[in-house]
DNA sequence: ACCTGAACACCGTTCAAGT
DNA sequence: ACCTGAACACCGTTCAAGT
């Protein structure tokens, strides 16, 4: 009688690892349970010897990913370090698509995720930033902090950050025509992003549109830091002084 | 033999309107096809006539919501105009928890979303902002067009949006001092977030917090339109001369 | 300690049929 | 033209059982 063992005994790690890989392959929609267990080779309730149910996959795939990060540059200023593990960030998200959905759907904060919170507030207060306005610089960074921007006019990604489909030129051409004739502001700024007639809808949300954000914020921060900013409760428009000449 | 005919005929408003009521009661996660159909008193079948998908249900249910959004102010200058838009989506979107998810998510551009987009970028171009500037100042906006934002440091919501459970404030203000021993950094940020003892993860992302970041980039983009920004193809830092003195 | 098999209560969606 | 019923191919997760 012949006894095939498993080629590797299951574990947490490769669990998360092969629901990463999935992911990135078939997009994080068609990631089930009993998909991955299929690829590991396994029948369904295995995994959950492993993982206490599919919310807590998720959250380790997000730990797989947050550790993808570039740890934070030892020395410069809290600008550039920010914005270098801000890029970083970027990076790791760009070879993950599924992963932006699913760091906005999470709701559990795990350790892996506090201590990424953790680095990147000590950046704003190593750099001199007091309390308060690093708390609300944080939240003015948000989910760019992650990499990750809401994109508006780029081309629709498959479900679940699969591959986008395939679609012919000139039919991307044809449609920013109909569009432009219906919605002409959108269709001054899809062209003023072409940098040649097919590509229509190319280069939008790329390095310079994340960029151009980043350091608009990074400046606004750095700008609030050195005129002494503090919340001031009751007042409407709390950084007022911005608007003074 | 008693013929009891539906209350009222089905059609694709009836059949929006009643999908967003669900999702306002039972979160996203919960409105099914089915559980549709069961409210509104017909088999899961019956739906299809009027949408083609779930996917399209959803498209739907965002149109009813962008229709919710106040109609641009009539005068003012380009950023009240900006700044009471994004507010009043803001408004919106509180009202429906789960449509930051549903908007996210969406990839088909229907005609409710482009018109909306279009009379943005619409208050940019009439407050004499170069089309190249429009262009880049909506990536930076990105979702906070819509009136939201990432959440980072908020209670946990129910899935889907659904309403939070019930937390005692006690057990609340132990976590927070658990949390604050392992990540100083964060327990800082809270305690300047907490205005009193007990709701150290209240007071984050209400208006406060996000008008900050709204203004701190209207403020860089009327900065980046007075001084007459424009890209400068193959430039690494697209803004440098906000960082001149 | 780890994996399996069968089952339960759900999904979205098809198809052919009813009125 | 609109609604129905039965069915298909999926889900996540339980429980009791195997080794």
């Amino acid at each position: 009688m012949v006894m095939t063992t498993p080629r590797v005994r299951l574990n947490r790690d490769r669990v998360l690892q092969a629901a990463v890989g999935v992911a990135d392959q078939i997009g994080i929609d068609a990631l089930s349970m009993r998909r991955l267990a299929e690829e590991l080779g396994v029948v369904p309730m295995a995994l959950y010897k492993h993982v206490a149910n599919k919310e807590q996959l998720l959250d380790g795939m997000v730990e797989v990913i947050v550790a993808e990060i570039d740890p934070p540059a030892q020395h410069g200023d809290w600008k550039s370090t920010v914005r270098q593990r801000v890029l970083s960030a970027r990076r790791v998200l760009l070879r993950h698509p599924w992963a932006r959905q699913v760091l906005e759907s999470r709701t559990d904060h795990t350790p892996t995720v506090l201590a990424y919170l953790e680095s990147t507030i000590g950046m704003f207060l190593a750099g001199g930033f007091s309390v308060d306005l690093t708390h609300h610089v944080m939240h003015a960074l948000g989910s760019r902090m992650w990499g990750f921007t809401q994109e508006l006019f780029d081309q629709p990604a498959g479900p679940g950050g699969a591959a986008p489909a395939e679609v012919p030129p000139e039919t991307i051409a044809a449609q920013g025509r109909l569009l432009a004739e219906r919605y002409p502001n959108i269709g001054q700024i899809s062209a003023a992003a072409a940098h040649d007639d097919t590509a229509v809808a190319r280069g939008c949300d790329d390095r310079f549109e994340f960029e151009f954000a980043l350091d608009l914020l990074l400046d606004g921060f750095e700008r609030l830091h050195q005129s002494g900013w503090s919340s001031a409760p009751g007042s409407e428009h709390p950084h007022a002084e911005l608007l003074a000449p």
